[in-house]
DNA sequence: AGTTTAATCAAACGACTGCTTGAGTCAACT
DNA sequence: AGTTGACTCAAGCAGTCGTTTGATTAAACT
């Protein structure tokens, strides 16, 4: 399932363009505040201030304008996350530092330079989303750089096992997701002292708490058995 | 906005306990595959064997029958923290133990004990959600809870300001609805190494991580710079 | 000039949405 | 035996959904 024709389009009309862009900013919006299937098209051309057919002619469907919004922010960040990374390797002599590499990783889409919040949002509904269009959606777009991303960590901790390295990127996935979807949930429980919505201080927390998660001691191999933590625990070293 | 007294029916009549409870199931299941938007009441009811009415009868509206949904697991989840928190603070001269407290927190609502990876995908689906309706439901259920964890990892980690507590507590509430909500994302990376369905196994990983995320220094205060973990980057626009 | 082509418009298509109605069923009461 | 009240049913309500159509516009090319 690839990108539809109507997705790539690049063309610079003098007419069309702003209509195609009107769409995609609205629709972009409104994804990520009720969700795909949360809003219909003619709340979308009502916001735009366009009609419904221009939808269907600049994307073929409502699929394809998922796509499209999809498109347009995702290819810069997947760009620019590997250009940092790219930066960690300057001194090929060091090995690449964790906390660069994380950092590298979680920046580009969380700041605001590539849809922000709004964006950051839409990801989080579709992370969330099982369905086959979504998931290639985001395979698509992803699977390659964090393959890059997994290279980068494994030489950053050359004494971790494989398995613990890609269940510790999952869980990074996890932080970067929620923490993006979440406009208030701590807020609430800490008198706003968080504020999640603000990506900057969202950042300068969560790398350093990935860093040291990335840092601990491997999972014992053999039948992995919960009461290694459970009950009697020996202090961490 | 407060459970619907159609949710809270708690009688076992003979006829009507079937009924409710395989609506209950079938859109446990459908909602948590396909969202709530994304499952129509007909598909729900046809799924159930049951008639159409049978949903409004029982529970109102739809945004009733997820409430019911919600609150049926929600409330032994939240109940079974709570008791193994207690757990933790046996040996009251002791600090309670960090990974307990962890581990208390995630496993209710991670092992198959209360609707299992289903409704756990159901969860991660809300938390995705922004809407107030749903926003409220998680908030009513869990904000109490987590107060009390809160209080367990301050006495735990008494060098800890609660900034940064706060935080780290955020990230792992991200850690753990990723988890409950992808079955399949890293597979596909890892060649089937990590199956994040699997969530004894997630556990076993993600406690140690989370516990050793949670050991990391404080940020330093006063005014938070990124720079902090950015080499010698250019500044940006 | 006339022709072509991309873009926009109002209007409508059938299918589907959540929800309601009123008649009917069956067990438990007086 | 008869009434009550909880429950289920087929049918249908008004409204919305994504999508399509055919006419209309206006800029670009010959």
């Amino acid at each position: 399932m690839t990108i539809a024709a109507h997705a790539i389009k690049t063309s610079n009309d003098t007419r069309g363009d702003s209509t195609r862009t009107r769409i995609l900013d609205s629709a972009e919006h409104l994804f990520s505040e009720c969700g795909v299937n949360g809003v219909s098209l003619r709340t979308i051309v009502a916001h735009a201030g366009v009609n419904t057919a221009a939808v269907h002619y600049h994307f073929g469907s409502k699929y394809g304008l998922l796509e499209a919004v999809f498109a347009r922010r995702i290819v810069p960040i997947a760009k620019e996350r590997l250009d940092l990374l790219a930066k960690c390797h300057q001194n090929p002599s060091l090995p690449p530092l964790l906390h660069q590499i994380i950092a590298a990783f979680l920046e580009p889409g969380m700041t605001g330079r590539h849809g922000g919040a709004t964006f950051a949002r839409l990801r989080a509904r579709l992370a969330a989303d099982a369905s086959e269009e979504t998931r290639s959606l985001l395979v698509q777009y992803f699977d390659d750089s964090s393959g890059q991303f997994l290279k980068a960590l494994a030489k950053a901790l050359p004494n971790l096992p494989a398995t613990d390295l890609y269940w510790r990127f999952h869980f990074m996935l996890g932080t970067m997701v929620y923490t993006m979807a979440n406009p208030g949930r701590i807020q609430a429980l800490t008198k706003n002292e968080c504020d999640p919505s603000d990506m900057d201080a969202s950042l300068a927390y969560l790398v350093p708490f990935l860093a040291q998660g990335f840092l601990a001691d491997p999972i014992p191999k053999a039948p992995i058995m919960l009461k290694s933590y459970k009950n009697n625990n020996k202090p961490k070293p």
